[in-house]
DNA sequence: AAAGATTTGGAAAATCTATTCTAAACTTGG
DNA sequence: CCAAGTTTAGAATAGATTTTCCAAATCTTT
């Protein structure tokens, strides 16, 4: 028998997510629905409840007690003051007001606006990524992964996560795929394998990280394509290869995001693999 | 005796300002107290409310009957729907399932048209996130990671990414960050290093992955704080985790997306870099 | 100021909801 | 493959909440 029930809605979360496991099939079925429709609990009866998550009233009474409530309306309690308290009197005309006035003055201290400005940001950055990627350069780089025997990834420092997602998720596709990731200062050696029958899919952004630099200076000199992600075509890593993809990702003072880069970087292994249809059996998942 | 009840709250709302003159003054008291505390409307027990508002339970039905209604749990039920409309997420599951059959129709063998299915996704996954990750965990996390002396990342696969990213940009605003990155297979000696000071930031999608979960079991062993950004608080990386941030990315067919992930990955360096006014010398750029 | 109309309070009845309990259906371990 | 132990479903019960109803109080009108 417990003998502690969680007094606040946080704790109780944390105690359904470390004692899942332990919990009857049934249990479990009532702890996810917990879980994901907080306001369902607060504000549906038992009887709705238990049919939305196909249980009886019953089990979710059982539930309850093995949190060591002594009934559901007990645990219910807590999801009605989450409400109660978190919104305290969005009286509607001060909602508008306040919705208003949001966008003026952003409190940068607080994590949380920091968040919705950013993804709002992101939002806009990704709007605009729809209109200005031609539709031509993504046929043409697909058909450059095609033909290519390996396909070898470039990207350090902010841009080495685009880079690693790309090698990973195209030889998940079944595209032989090479990151040019510097271990052991390996970097000279590997793309001096680069040939003319390869691809070279490089990231980068201002300023334009000289390791990087050098792979596209190496993959010109040995007449290996290129297909480059930067901020602008007139850089110097996009300057000189068939194909520049030109990102403007979103940016909250001083930080780029990445948002847009890596859209455009999954949206090249996605079309690869349905155009040669390999997405069934070998679909990057984690 | 009225014919129409207001079937929405915005309705109601303005069917009782435009009557208040003509109630009687019990009537008026609810009619203020329904308009200025619509959460106690929803939430408490006719009981509850009259007492608040210094009337008898028959009172209230009384004015519910006024406006229409059979009773006064029928006009309770608008103020609960509006809350489970309007509040959170609007059932991002929903949207998600409108938009995958709008895309039904979608040309996917056109890399054109998969850029910006994917994107119009990846805006609605963003939107969600918004909504989604709750203020405190943010705050706390941004806590951990000021009080950790070294912050260890991990994640591997789809979403080595995310961690790689999170270790670069970690590093740049002048805190020691450590990626796991099981070059050497060193993972298991990493990790070990890992002490109740530290804090690690674990980056785990379903199918979990071993290596990250054993770097999870590590830190727990190791009584080293956790924040995991995952798909599901019930997931065996996010159960243990002191915070677990829920991330529903968007998924086109097989492929997951990394955007929302990303997005608080970054959100989290921001933020930290804010609240330590690192960012003006030291802003990560490539 | 008194009669009629309206409003109000509160107790009683009706309804609805949560909880308990037991038989049946599963699991688990020998 | 059976027996002991869990878990579950669903009917029965207990409990709470809403609604009804009517007498008392309060207002209106003449």
């Amino acid at each position: 028998m417990t003998i502690e029930a969680p007094d606040n809605l946080e704790l109780l979360r944390s105690e359904i997510a470390r004692r899942y496991d332990d919990l009857s099939p049934r249990l479990k079925q009532v702890a996810s629905y917990v879980l994901d429709n907080p306001n369902d609990i607060a504000l549906e009866t038992l009887a709705v409840i238990a049919d939305r998550c196909d249980a009886q009233p019953s089990t979710i009474v059982r539930f309850a007690k093995v949190f060591g409530y002594r009934g559901a309306s007990e645990m219910q309690r807590l999801f009605r003051d989450e409400i109660l308290t978190a919104a305290p009197s969005p009286s509607y005309s001060e909602r508008i007001r306040q919705f208003q006035e949001r966008s003026d003055a952003v409190d940068w201290s607080s994590p949380h606006n920091v968040m919705r400005e950013f993804a709002e940001s992101n939002i806009i950055a990704l709007e605009h990524l729809k209109d200005a990627v031609r539709k031509e350069d993504l046929d043409r780089s697909i058909e450059l992964m095609q033909r290519a025997h390996t396909v070898y990834l470039a990207g350090v420092r902010r841009s080495f996560p685009v880079a690693a997602y790309l090698a990973y998720s195209l030889s998940h596709v079944e595209k032989r795929a090479f990151l040019l990731d510097g271990v052991a200062g390996m970097t000279a050696e590997q793309s001096l394998m680069m040939s003319p029958d390869d691809l070279v899919v490089a990231v980068s952004f201002r300023p334009y990280a000289t390791e990087t630099l050098a792979v596209v200076e190496r993959a010109l000199a040995n007449g290996t394509p290129m297909v480059v992600i930067s901020d602008s075509r007139l850089s110097p890593v996009g300057r000189e290869a068939e194909i520049c993809f030109e990102i403007k990702d979103a940016e909250v003072r001083q930080f780029r995001s990445l948002t847009a880069s890596m859209c455009l970087a999954q949206t090249l292994v996605i079309s690869y693999a349905y155009k040669f249809g390999l997405d069934r059996d070998r679909a990057p998942r984690e």
